[in-house]
DNA sequence: TTGTAGGCGTTATCAC
DNA sequence: GTGATAACGCCTACAA
């Protein structure tokens, strides 16, 4: 069963395939009037037909095909999916698809993404994570594609290489914040899981952790330091090691809560009871974070909100190609729970 | 800059257009024989320009787009990404690209997919979950989709309504399974958490759940049962009222493991512990089953394997239009773990 | 072995 | 106001 296209509706309607084309689009344009009487002929015509325009064809000839690419870094972790959310909320609405890629799914830099960019698909790309910026090979690749492309990053920094569009929140107040409040509950020995598929990703916790702690006269224990990747074993047997230390953290900060998870598990495991014996911080406030027993002591984003200004952003350069730089800020902040306490004596 | 086409490419390499199509994808078919020289030209060509098919103009020529959909019930469910998961792996092998719709996000029947499908940007559409049964008027939508397109649903049942190919897996063993591990812990009163964005998505554990009590000479309690959404506060709020019943069940099923993460939080704000004071069978087995505190006892599917072969099969229906319905159907198993244990006395 | 020509369904530019 | 006609970039008979 062949589909009906704008020739069939034309041929029903009795006018020519322009007219029909107009019918459809010229209208909103307030270009090419066209009689009440055709119009709705024309709409009749497509209606009986149950007419369904062609993307494709469409695509091919105006250039645009109403998609957007956007790129996440782990596929596994609900913090992502929340971002992804935020932009496809704000891409329904203006009447985009989404063409989800995620980078541990596709190791080399998102490697579908790039072709279907290629093949024009996509009339803009967001990025996740200033991640990209770690090879030579891949900053020669954006730079190349930011020339041809709409591109915004979600990051953690306002400033990165690349003169783009950014939409930025870091963790470093949120730190800072997290550190003190562990320091006030007389923590002293504080260990750090730093779990995440690529090391830049980390930089806006791992720093803070570092001068906070010699702003407090303590010392930086590589031991404390624990680098594993981001999935919940990495978490589970990186919080194990931490754990059976000589002497014990009273206090672990995790990467993520995606990797806290992991960690109650191995204090589990070990008998100890968090937060009587071990204090717990983490990132993210991914919905799980405020259910999990104990509820999770946490750094919060509004990603939702990232994820839709990240849209409008692209959305702003895609109709304006040459505006300036965009920029914007959005600040975490440490939410208190249940997983933080006194430090044992 | 413009990006080069197939004209520049054959210019560049001194060779008409068609000789560069056929340097690209004739070969494969080893229909077109080019020479070895003129293949090299063109394909020197085609890197020196950076060229890129457009496959926009691929697909509206070949009427083909090498994409298919996939509408799953609730994106918030780490369940069904693995589902996905399992879609995507097949489909990024055979080149195929994966158009994600969650029923939760666009609630008429994922409608961007059926937009899609109509601008015929997809060759094919995966479902999962027979709820797409419940109305009338979606059994209309899905009949008349059939004829037009390859389908493929993953579903709970071998037979649904449609004579369509059906990669089937059902939990109705592993209920039962659940009920006799629980029974023979000696728990006599049993409470199910029916959480699901559609209710046809629990039968087969609601059903079997009846059944088992049933055949064990136990009454079934209407109070015993609370239907409820499919979110993680959802869960929560059904255990609360469950475990605050003048008689408390010393048991719980609950229908999937994110509402479990609830009912551990709601055990945990009555200080009721897990396993020693209730008990807790759910479905799923996410990857964070196996982490939380206590690890949860849970019935499994590979859905990996359900993904990847719902793939398969409609990849095979794609190819060969009118080939016989296939059907294929998984096993699901129980997993015990630390979440169930015998009934306090 | 390679080139020529026509068409996929749309939209844009002209005349009428 | 409306109707031809030419692209958009690619694929594929068919002819050379």
């Amino acid at each position: 069963m062949k589909r009906p296209t704008q020739v069939d509706v034309a041929r029903r309607a009795g006018v020519s395939r322009a007219t029909v084309s107009y019918a459809l689009n010229g209208r909103a344009n307030g270009q090419m009037p066209i009689s009440e009487e055709t119009l709705q002929r024309v709409l009749g015509a497509v209606k009986e037909l149950g007419y369904e325009p062609d993307v494709r064809a469409q695509a091919l000839r105006s250039g645009s095909t109403k998609t957007i690419g956007l790129i996440i870094p782990d596929i596994h972790n609900p913090h992502f999916w929340e971002n992804a959310d935020g932009v496809e909320q704000e891409a329904r609405a203006a009447g985009y698809h989404l063409l989800l890629s995620s980078m541990d799914l596709s190791p080399e830099y998102g490697g579908d993404i790039f072709k279907d960019l290629a093949g024009r698909r996509i009339d803009g790309l967001i990025l996740m994570g200033t991640f990209i910026n770690q090879a030579a090979e891949a900053q020669n690749t954006l730079a190349h594609l930011k020339r041809r492309l709409p591109l915004v990053e979600i990051s953690d920094r306002l400033n990165g290489n690349y003169d783009m569009d950014v939409v930025a929140s870091d963790y470093r107040e949120a730190t800072k914040e997290a550190i003190a409040h562990l320091l006030s509950l007389q923590h002293r020995r504080i260990g750090l899981i730093c779990g995440v598929s690529a090391r830049e990703l980390a930089e806006d916790r791992l720093q803070p952790y570092q001068d906070s702690l010699r702003a407090a006269g303590l010392p930086i224990e590589p031991e404390l330091i624990i680098e594993c990747g981001p999935t919940l074993e990495d978490g589970y047997q990186a919080a194990l090691k931490l754990l059976q230390l000589p002497v014990r953290p009273t206090a672990v900060i995790a990467i993520n809560d995606l990797l806290s998870i992991g960690v109650l598990r191995a204090a589990g495991d070990l008998h100890l009871r968090v937060p009587a014996d071990l204090s717990l911080v983490s990132y993210d406030d991914i919905p799980m974070a405020n259910y999990l027993v104990p509820r999770l002591t946490t750094a919060t984003k509004d990603v939702l909100r990232l994820g839709r200004e990240a849209f409008k952003m692209l959305l702003a350069r895609i109709a304006e190609p040459d505006r300036p730089r965009q920029r914007d800020y959005f600040p975490a902040r440490l939410i208190v729970r249940e997983s933080t306490g006194p430090a044992p004596l």
